[in-house]
DNA sequence: TCTGTTATTGACAACGTTGTCAGTAGTGCT
DNA sequence: AGCACTACTGACAACGTTGTCAATAACAGA
């Protein structure tokens, strides 16, 4: 439990404190602070008396005793809910590339789209005292636990997906918007039969996508079908079964909407059996859409701009904004490339030709 | 600079502390203090009151003060060079989740392939006394800056590239190896005009994958052609221009080496202009690799392996392992999926049937 | 009853930093 | 010279926690 034997030969290299930079340059330790600080009424003299002995101290100043005094560090914390996602790589990136503008550092935490795990992370990094927190919201979760930090002042912003029982600062993708417009463009392309393939709706973000659907049907004068709907947890297997048995519907759908970026990639796996395919729009960008067969039209939304949205928020209310809540949703781009502009085929798609291999 | 008004309406809710906690169940700090680490010798009963005071106040303890009582926070430092990469994004998902069980955060920064930005990253992280450093070297950093945290006990595991200048542990794959077996596969295709695409070497993994290149020709009886040879930072343009002078040879490749992921997609995109393609192995696996026409034959690395060894190493150093610095290679796996089996063709390339979009 | 032992507890100092405040020296003005 | 003022400096306390150590109670054994 305590294996902290190199205590004695640690002393020898012990880290340089403030006491030992005053004592190599001859002054106070407040002195020492208040250069290493950059604050004003230090003599330049002394100035570069005490930025020598720093310099031969080898001396950074413990950030731990800092937290400590100031009540806070120089960190802002990151909740995601899976970390291996891509999505979720550029949305940190934007977001540690906003905070290193002010000198600040993400700690960062994955809780695995578990809601406990999510407010365990959470709560975690409020006890390390970070200056605000960024948060993915697990599905399922209840954000109430924050109420007492935010009181307190603490930033909080949620990204892709709103907060639950809380009022707070929240960046997302317009969701609904975005299935909107994907529905339209195949409706535009002659589809009438429109399968949707996406995620569990307790997530809000698959909630939105499946009613913008509905939306974009029922505004075209169509029937919901439920035999086309099909949201659940996505697997490479669920979606290869699901799109097997609307195909094997009496009228099966000559088009799809897939609802987010792993569903698309499972579909298009699930579609490489096929000599025929649908037409497919999916919701997300992803690498190499455009090399697919055929290329793969997408609404697509901007993790990086979601990251950077949410960041800048959260600087503001730390430099003292004290506005109501904002909820910004972001645009999303329709990027026709192929997939999403095949007519309609009686027999649920088109014949293409099949890759030599 | 100090926007810190809000401490007058803070002070009403001021985070419970210790003392509070004592107060409220009328016990000394230390009682609590033995209650929240779980120390033996506290009677039942009294243990009981504590903890209905801590919920009852909320109380969570703070970990600046525990980092500088204890001289280490709960959390180990993890340097990357591109959060972006998908690569990086699985390796801190592998790291965090080991972490995770030993109860600690990941801080993490990015430093975008600067030499500077990641020594100013790992100091930063040192001075918030992090329990260890996971580095991803950024390309042609040295790393005796870290020694003297080294001396310190602090363990540093290196991972995907070695260390300059400085002996630790370290996390690779083993891309020599990779790129041998890559090339073998060519060659034992009957390929004998094999180009190389990679990184600048001044990347320890492109310098070595280079080498391993030059190897897998070399026992073949092959002589090496510079003209074959392109080995500069990757960019879409630049890997299309290259595969064009290529082309443009006298005697063009039939084959190609793709030395990792962004010049494997970076090609395909290139070659997607080509009626007719060169057999092609990458190194790294990526997804929809088994989509493309024709599906994309990989020499793979697995990124959470290498997170999860060298977490693991880390963790065994912080419970005390001293053994010296160990140097761990992970084997690749060859994926054969088709581009690396296409036999060689005179016109450098073989014609494909284009896909109708 | 007295002594030794164990179980339980809390007072106190210290970790490294910074805000407060009082002190010193120098300067300009009358 | 006396005064106010500025520029600079450092002693000290405090931030919330935990290791040390001494104190107390309880209890068994003699």
């Amino acid at each position: 439990m305590n294996p902290k034997k190199p205590a004695t030969s640690r002393a020898s290299t012990r880290r340089a404190t403030m006491r030992d930079v005053a004592s190599e340059a001859g002054v106070g330790v407040k002195t020492v602070s208040r250069v290493v600080n950059g604050e004003p009424d230090v003599a330049e003299s002394t100035r570069h008396r005490v930025r020598a002995a720093i310099a031969r101290l080898d001396y950074r100043p413990d950030d731990s005793a800092r937290g400590l005094r100031n009540g806070q560090i120089a960190s802002i914390g990151l909740v995601l809910d899976d970390a291996t996602d891509p999505f979720s790589a550029q949305l940190v990136a934007a977001i540690q590339a906003e905070a290193q503008l002010h000198g600040m550092l993400a700690l960062s935490g994955s809780c695995n789209e578990d809601p406990d795990s999510e407010r365990e992370l959470s709560l975690a990094l409020c006890a390390r005292r970070v200056r605000g927190l960024v948060v993915v919201p697990a599905p399922g979760a209840r954000h109430d636990y924050l109420s007492p930090y935010l009181a307190e002042g603490l930033p909080v912003v949620f990204v892709d997906r709103p907060p639950v029982a809380l009022a707070a600062d929240t960046v997302l993708t317009d969701s609904r918007g975005g299935a909107i417009t994907a529905v339209r463009h195949l409706l535009a392309h002659g589809h009438r039969r429109i399968a949707f393939l996406g995620d569990d709706v307790r997530i809000h973000t698959a909630a939105e996508r499946l009613s913008g659907y509905r939306a974009a049907l029922h505004e075209a004068g169509l029937p919901i079908d439920t035999d086309l709907i099909a949201a659940r947890p996505v697997r490479d297997e669920t979606v290869s079964a699901t799109l097997a048995a609307f195909m094997a519907l009496p009228e099966p759908p000559t088009a799809l909407f897939t609802a987010n970026n792993r569903t698309t990639v499972a579909a298009l796996r699930a579609l490489a059996g096929f000599d025929t395919v649908p037409a497919l729009v999916g919701f997300d960008d992803f690498q190499l859409a455009e090399l697919m067969s055929p290329p793969v039209t997408v609404v697509a939304q901007d993790p990086g701009s979601l990251g950077e949205t949410a960041a800048r928020l959260l600087f503001q209310r730390l430099f003292g904004d004290r506005s109501p809540a904002q909820r910004v949703e972001l645009a999303t781009r329709l990027i026709p490339r192929g997939s999403g502009e095949i007519p309609p085929h009686p027999t649920g798609g088109r014949t293409i030709a099949v890759p030599p291999f």
